[in-house]
DNA sequence: GTCGGTTTGTGGAAGGTTCCAATTTCACGG
DNA sequence: CCGTGAAATTGGAACCTTCCACAAACCGAC
C-alpha cells in the first residue's frame, strides 16, 4: 500500500494520494461500494456507509475528478475566452459567469487572448484537449478558421456579449443602444456627430455598432459620413487617436462622439482634455457598456449600459442547456435591451 | 468504428471523438507508434510519420488530456484564486498571470471567492479534485481550516500579493509602500493623517498595511489614534463610510487619508466629494496598488504602485518551480519594491 | 549467409474512476 | 426450515492515454 522512500536526503518521502481502493481496503469493502458512498447512489447499509465515511476521512481521500471525467466523458469543466481581462466590462462578465458556473457545479477555465486569432486558436486547442463541456465566448476576433475549428468540434458554445448565428448567443440590441445613444444626443441638439471605435473590440460587436450607428443617423436624417468613424487607439493596436484630435481641429467639426465603448469613451475623455477640449463643454461623449468606472461622478460618463447579470446569467443558462440536453438543437438567440444612463459627459452644442 | 444511430429524430447520431485507437487503426500502425508520433518522441520512420499524420488530419483527432492526466499524474491545470475580479487590481494581475502560465503550457482555472472563506474552501475542494498542479492564491481570507487544508494537501501554492510563511510568496514590501505615502502626506505639511480600510480587501495584506501604517505614523513622530482606523464600506460588506464622514466633521480632523488600496481610495474619493469636501483642498488622499483607473486625469490619485507585472510573472515562476522540482523545499519569500505616483489628489493641508 | 548493433515498431500494464450484471445476504411468510 | 423478493454488495469491463520491456526489421561487415 505504501510504497517504497525514493531518495536518501530524508525528507522526500514517495507521496501517493489516496485513491478509492486504499479507502475500500480500510473499511473492508469493495471500490463499488465505496463510490457508492461517495456519490450516495446505490443503496448502502448505514452501518457499512459509516465505516467508508471514516475511512475517507482517516485518509483524507478524494474522489480525482481526472479518472471520473475520463470514465464519465464529462470534466464539468467550461472554458470562457476573453480578449482583455483588464477591460472592466470583461472582468465583471467573467465574474459572474464563474459564479454561475460554479453554483452549477461547474469549474471555470479563463484564457486570455488580448484579440489575437492566433493565441484565440492555440488556447481553444487547449480548452478542447482538457475536453471541456462547453466554451464561453466572450470575445471573438472573428476570425474564420477559428470558427470553423469551434462549430467542427460539436461543442457547444455560447457567445456572451458577441454574436454568431450559428451558436447560441446573448447580447444586447445593438440597433436599440446606439439608437439611444444618439437620440440622446439628437435631444441635445447635436448635428455633427461622430463615432469612435475601438480595434481592440471584439470583431462582431465592432461591426454590429458601427452599422448601427450609420442605420440610426440616417434614420435621424443625419447622413454619417464615413471619415467622421474613427478608429482610435495608442497605434500598436492599430488605431490612431491623433486622427480624431485632427478631426476636431477641422472646421465645422463634430459637437458629439459616441464611442463604441467605455473603455473608449474613457480614453478619448483623457486625450481630448489633454488636447484643451472640454467635455462637454467642447464635445460631448457618450459611451456603451455602462462599466463601474463611468459611474464615478469625476468621470460622470453618459452611457449606454448592458445588463451585465443577465447577460451573463443568460449567457451561463444557455450553455448549459445545451451541454446538459444535447448538441443538436437550433441555436438560440437572445437580445436584450440597453439602458441610456444620462450622466455629465453630454449637453447642449455651444 | 462508428456507433448506431441512438433516436428516430433523424439528426442525432452517436458521435464519439475519435481516439488514438482510431488513429492507430487508419494508419495501420500500433497506438504506440501513434502516441510516439504525437508526443514527437521514440524513433518513428518519415513514412510511418507521414501516414499517422494523414490520418490524425483526416479524423480530427485530438489527444484526450483527461486519460493523459490520468497516467500522467500531472493536470498542466493551475488554479488561481481571487477575491473580487471586478476589482482592477486583480483582474490586472490575473490576465497577467493567465498569461505567463499558457506561455509555459499551463492552462488556468480561475476562481472567485468573494472573500467568503466558505466559498474559499468549497473553490479550493474544486481545484483540488480537479487535481491541479499548482495553486495562486491572490487573495486569501485567512480562515486557518483554509490554509490548514491547503497545507495538508501537498499541492504547490503561491502567494501572489498576499503572505503566508508557510508557502512561496511574491508581495510588495507594504512597510515601503506605507511609509512611502506617509512621508509624502508628511512632507506635505500633513501631522493628522487617517487610514482607511477596506473590509473586502485580502486578509494577510489587510494586517500588514494596516500594520505598516502605525509603524510608520510613529516613526514619524505622529502617534497613530486608533479611532482614526476606519473600515470603509457600504456596510453590507462590514464596513461603515458614515463613520469616516463622521470623523472628518470632528474637531481638529485629519487633513489626509491613506487608503488601504486604490478601490478604497476611489471610493473615498466619491464619498467625500458627495459629502462635500475637497479633494485635495479639504483633504488630500493617497492610495495603494497603482491600479489604471487612478492614472486618469480626472480622477489623478496619489498612489503608491505595485509592479504587477513582476509580481505575476514571479509568481507564477515561484507557483512552476515548485511544481516541476519538488514539493519538499523551504519557502520562497519575495518582497518587492513599491514605486510611489504622485498625482493631484494630494496637496499641503490648508 | 551470419552476426552484432541500431532503428523501428509493438503489446500489455497501469492509472482511478463509474456502471452494470451478477451474486450474496437478509427478512419474512408459509 | 425453505423459498422468495428485496436490499446490499461485488467483480470486472470500460474510459484513453503513457511507458517500458521486448520483438522485428534492417544494415553493414565479415
Amino acid at each position: 500500500m505504501t510504497r517504497e522512500r525514493i531518495v536518501g536526503d530524508g525528507r522526500d518521502t514517495a507521496f501517493r494520494r489516496p485513491t478509492i481502493n486504499d479507502v475500500a481496503a480500510l473499511s473492508g469493502v469493495s471500490k463499488s461500494t465505496v463510490s457508492n458512498v461517495m456519490r450516495q447512489t446505490g443503496s448502502v447499509s448505514d452501518a457499512t456507509r459509516r465505516r467508508v465515511v471514516e475511512a475517507v476521512e482517516r485518509l483524507g481521500y478524494r474522489p480525482n475528478a481526472t479518472a471520473r471525467n475520463l470514465v464519465m466523458q464529462r470534466t464539468n469543466l467550461i472554458g470562457v475566452l476573453v480578449g482583455d481581462l483588464a477591460n472592466d466590462f470583461n472582468a465583471e462578465l467573467v465574474k459572474r459567469i464563474e459564479q454561475h458556473a460554479s453554483a452549477a457545479g461547474y469549474t471555470t477555465l479563463v484564457c486570455n487572448t488580448g484579440g489575437h486569432a492566433e493565441r484565440e486558436g492555440s488556447r481553444i486547442e487547449a480548452l478542447l484537449e482538457q475536453r471541456v463541456d462547453g466554451i464561453a465566448l466572450l470575445d471573438f476576433t472573428g476570425d474564420r478558421a477559428v470558427l470553423s475549428q469551434l462549430l467542427g468540434e460539436r461543442v457547444p458554445v455560447a457567445m456572451v456579449s458577441c454574436w454568431s448565428e450559428y451558436a447560441d448567443c446573448v447580447a444586447v440590441d445593438d440597433m436599440v443602444g446606439v439608437g439611444l445613444a444618439v437620440q440622446h444626443l439628437v435631444e441635445l441638439g447635436h448635428r455633427r456627430i461622430a463615432y469612435a471605435v475601438d480595434p481592440l473590440m471584439e470583431a462582431t460587436t465592432r461591426h454590429s455598432r458601427a452599422e448601427a450607428f450609420d442605420r440610426v443617423m440616417l434614420r435621424s436624417g443625419l447622413p454619417p459620413r464615413s471619415e467622421w468613424t474613427v478608429l482610435c487607439g495608442t497605434g500598436d493596436d492599430g488605431g490612431d487617436d491623433a486622427a480624431m484630435l485632427e478631426l476636431l481641429r477641422g472646421e465645422a467639426p463634430p459637437t458629439a462622439i459616441v464611442a463604441a465603448n467605455d473603455h473608449t469613451a474613457i480614453r478619448l475623455m483623457e486625450l481630448l482634455e489633454g488636447a484643451g477640449r472640454a467635455v462637454p463643454g467642447d464635445v460631448s461623449l457618450a459611451g456603451i457598456d455602462g462599466i463601474d468606472t463611468a459611474g464615478l461622478s469625476r468621470i460622470a460618463l453618459t452611457t449606454v449600459a448592458q445588463p451585465k447579470e443577465e447577460l451573463a446569467s443568460l449567457g451561463v443558462a444557455l450553455l448549459l442547456g445545451r451541454i446538459e440536453s444535447g448538441y443538436d438543437a437550433p441555436p438560440q438567440q437572445r437580445r436584450l435591451r440597453p439602458a441610456l444612463i444620462v450622466r455629465q459627459s453630454t449637453a447642449p452644442p455651444r
